[in-house]
DNA sequence: CTAGTTGCAAAGAGTTTGCATGGCG
DNA sequence: CGCCATGCAAACTCTTTGCAACTAG
C-alpha cells in the first residue's frame, strides 16, 4: 500500500523489526523513536496501513486507555501461533507439533477454524514462572 | 466492590448476563438498555469495577477505535477456553477434553502456563463457515 | 515533475472525573 | 441517616484529519 520508502518509514519499519512481538502504544512508538525522526501523526498513518495489511495487531490491555501496537514479522512466522506472557510480555512461538494438533482438534471437535494471525494465547512464560 | 444495588447497576448486570460473552461497547451497552435506565458514565464506572474483579475482557477491534467489553459468566465456565467467530461474533466454549490436552501440551511442550480467562482463540465458526 | 507523505495544529471521539443530588441499606 | 452511586457536563487523552510544504521516484 506504501508507495514511497521516506526516511520516517523507514526508521519506523525498522524500528518495529527490531521490537517484533512486544506490545506497544503509538505514543510510545514515537517517543522511542526520538529525535523527531517521525511525528506521532505519520505513527499512527503507518501504523493503519500496517494493520490493514495484516501485519499489525491491535490490543487492549485492562488497565490503560491507550490501545497497543503489536508488529509480526510475518516471514518467519506465517502459520505459527503466538504466546504472550502477561508479566513481562515478551511473545514466543508454540511449538508447531501442538500447533498443528491445536488446530486439528478444534476443527474436528469444536468444527471451529481458528484464525492463526488474530489469536494469541495468554498466560506466563518459563522465565517468569520460576521468578516467582 | 460494589457496595449497593441500585436499580441501575441491576438493569447493566441483567443486561450483561443477557448478552454474555458478547463484544460490545460501552456506548452500544448504554443505548440498548434505552430509556434512561443508566446513563454513560454509570456504565463506564460499572465496568471499570467489573473488569477490575475479573468479570469482564477488554478486547481492540480491528477498525474500531472503541474499546469492547466482554461480559462472562463466571459460575458457569470458570475454567473454559473460548472461542470468538470473526464474521458472527459469537462466542463458543471450546469442548473440555480439546481445552486440557491444550493447557497439557502447552505446559509441557513450550512450558508456559495458559490463562485461560484471559485468553481467546479467533476464528471462523460453523454456521458461518456453511455460508461463506 | 507528480503524487504520496509528512508535520502541525485543530477537530473528533471515547473515556474519565468533579460535584451536587438522590437512593440503598 | 450516612455513604455510595448516579447524572450531567466539563475535562482529558488518544486518535484522526485538513492542508500546505516537502520529497521519493
Amino acid at each position: 500500500m506504501p508507495k514511497y520508502m521516506t526516511k520516517q518509514r523507514k526508521a519506523l519499519l525498522s524500528f518495529l523489526s527490531a521490537h517484533a512481538d512486544e506490545e506497544l502504544s503509538a505514543r510510545q512508538i514515537a517517543q522511542m523513536l526520538d529525535d523527531d525522526s517521525i511525528s506521532v501523526s505519520a505513527v499512527y498513518r503507518n501504523l493503519s496501513a500496517l494493520e490493514q495489511d495484516g501485519k499489525i495487531r491491535r490490543v487492549a490491555k485492562s488497565g490503560s486507555r491507550e490501545v497497543f501496537y503489536q508488529y509480526t514479522d510475518c516471514s518467519s512466522c506465517k502459520d505459527c501461533l503466538h504466546l504472550s506472557c502477561e508479566k513481562c510480555g515478551k511473545t514466543y512461538h508454540m511449538n508447531m507439533p501442538d500447533a498443528d494438533r491445536l488446530v486439528a482438534a478444534l476443527a474436528q471437535n469444536d468444527d471451529f477454524s481458528i484464525d492463526k494471525s488474530a489469536t494469541v494465547l495468554y498466560g506466563v512464560c518459563r522465565e517468569c514462572k520460576k521468578q516467582s
